[in-house]
RNA sequence: GCGGGUGUAGCUCAGUGGCAGAGCGUCGGCUUCCCAAGCCGAUAAUGUGGGUUCGAUUCCCAUCACCCGCUCCA
């Protein structure tokens, strides 16, 4: 039986305890912006750190680099999204309907089997071309479009002190490209051969047309990407290895594997190209929503930046000698995403003996923004706890509460998912045991103060 | 972005064209000491900006935010 809370709870909680806040606040706010507050960012880097020791620490094959935000305006024009992230958008202003103008006359032509492809028309050309051939709005049938608007994905800034075009630059919209235009810089550099890949972890930006649900879609956001390098041939075998991979990293942190859904996308989904992408789907509160994108992209991305900058991508291969552009499968997490699953997968209200309800966040103790709380019985014991406090919080964030009765303490470590609490009680000034107290069992068990850190070390494995 | 709804302490909710109230929480004190006990005290709010008015939290307008539907993505 699965129980499903309503992410009102989620937020509230988050406001609550300190992991997320409305961004600018006391300026009435700003739409869609979240500030991590002190827990969250405990949380959201545990969330990246776990991915970080998968991906690149214990990984074989991967590296790690961090690019730059801004970038080469040409590096967009190369990725395609100054083409393609730029959507032609009109409203039907008799029902409000919102159409991109090349979708509604690609559309046009399909049914009456016209050969016509709008991709690269200028708005004057597409208007004209749906005013003379009476394209009608497919909600309402009427003909009284609003202009079209660019609609471009992309956030603008300038560079430098002068704002024209020429010093015009993008947000980056995805981190993906910091990687390619650095593929030989890493190759060369780690002496790494094919198969291998880059990994990052940073902010993206994009202009979003409906950003909501919590953290699920914002217009900043951050990725953790992967570009992995490989020989033409093999890509398919790479691609079904990180799709199982992803899947695994995911119930190692404790995801409820009912919650998870791999959909393939099908033929016609799929991006030119594309000879394969996979979602990694998550049951939040709102309904199925996609985690992670694994997507196997061919040469596309290398070749792309070859043809634009005049560089060459190929790789040697030392014993064939062979060369080739390697093929790339792109498994790509929105860390906020990935973050947001956790705490909905984690949020848990259960209903005890006498009746009141106890919230708990299950998280993986390698997720929980404190491993422990140091909880003396009284505060005549403060002193001893303090100590333990500043030995633990040497290896682990550790959390110290002496306000109030034990079981309300208790509780509240519970809501923000600590997995262990420490009571210090007079046993432990005579013979320097005390009590670990299990979050998800409630089970209480005695040890030695100088078994807290290897016990604590033992549960954040995964 | 479009249509509908909602904005009062940190949270859940009262209330009024004329001094803004409770419960929970939080903090302090007493008490208790291994699962939200009790008592005493403290804390703090009308989203923001205009307008009408002698006076607006209440009426009007705008704005911002949130919730519910329609279009996109990691």
């Amino acid at each position: 039986m699965e129980k499903s809370f309503s992410m009102d709870k989620i937020v509230a909680l988050c406001k609550n305890r300190g992991f997320i806040f409305a961004g600018s606040e006391i300026y009435g706010g700003l739409a869609n912006t979240w500030d991590y507050g002190p827990l969250g960012v405990e949380f959201k880097n545990n969330v990246k750190k776990a991915w970080w020791k998968k991906f690149v620490q214990e990984n074989p094959y991967n590296v790690g680099m961090d690019a730059a935000i801004l970038m080469n305006p040409e590096t967009w024009v190369a990725s395609g999204h100054v083409g393609n992230f730029n959507d032609p958008l009109m409203d039907c202003k008799e029902c409000k309907a919102r159409f991109r103008a090349d979708k509604l006359i690609e559309n046009y032509a399909n049914s009456n089997s016209i050969e016509i492809h709008p991709d690269g028309w200028s708005n004057d050309e597409m208007m004209a071309y749906i005013a003379e051939n009476e394209i009608c709005c497919p909600e309402c049938g009427k003909r009284n479009f609003t202009s079209i608007r660019k609609f471009n994905m992309m956030f603008k800034t300038f560079q430098g002190v002068n704002e024209d075009t020429a010093s015009e630059l993008y947000l980056r919209p995805e981190t993906a490209q910091g990687i390619f235009v650095n593929f030989k810089n890493v190759q060369r550099t780690t002496r790494r051969k094919i198969p291998f890949g880059i990994a990052q972890i940073g902010k993206t930006f994009r202009n979003e047309i409906t950003p909501g649900n919590f953290t699920f879609r914002t217009r900043e956001f951050e990725q953790m990407e992967l570009e992995f390098f490989c020989e033409p041939g093999t890509d398919l075998k790479w691609y079904e290895y990180w799709k199982a991979f992803c899947k695994q990293f995911l119930l190692n942190l404790g995801m409820n594997p009912e919650k998870i859904k791999l959909r393939e996308h099908e033929q016609k989904e799929l991006s030119h190209y594309s000879n394969g992408t996979t979602d990694v789907e998550f049951l939040y509160p709102f309904g199925w929503g996609e985690l992670w994108g694994i997507s196997s992209r061919t040469d596309f991305d290398l070749k792309s930046h070859s043809k634009h900058s005049g560089i060459s991508f190929e790789y040697q291969d030392p014993f064939t000698n062979e060369k080739y552009v390697p093929y790339c499968i792109e498994p790509s997490l929105g860390a906020d995403r990935v973050a947001l699953a956790f705490l909905c997968d984690a949020y848990d209200e259960e209903t005890l003996e006498g009746g009141d309800i106890r919230n708990v966040l299950r998280l993986h103790p390698a997720l929980a923004p404190y491993k422990a709380a140091i909880l003396p019985l009284q505060k005549k014991l403060s002193d001893k706890a303090r100590d333990i406090v500043s030995e633990l919080s040497k290896y682990f964030m550790v959390d110290f509460d002496e306000t109030g009765a034990i079981g309300k303490r208790y509780r509240r470590q519970d809501e923000i998912g600590t997995p262990m609490c420490i009571t210090i009680d007079f046993d432990t000034i005579e013979d320097g045991t005390v009590t670990v107290r299990d979050r998800d069992t409630m089970a209480q068990i005695r040890l030695k103060i100088d078994a807290l850190k290897s016990y604590i070390e033992d549960k954040l494995e995964f």
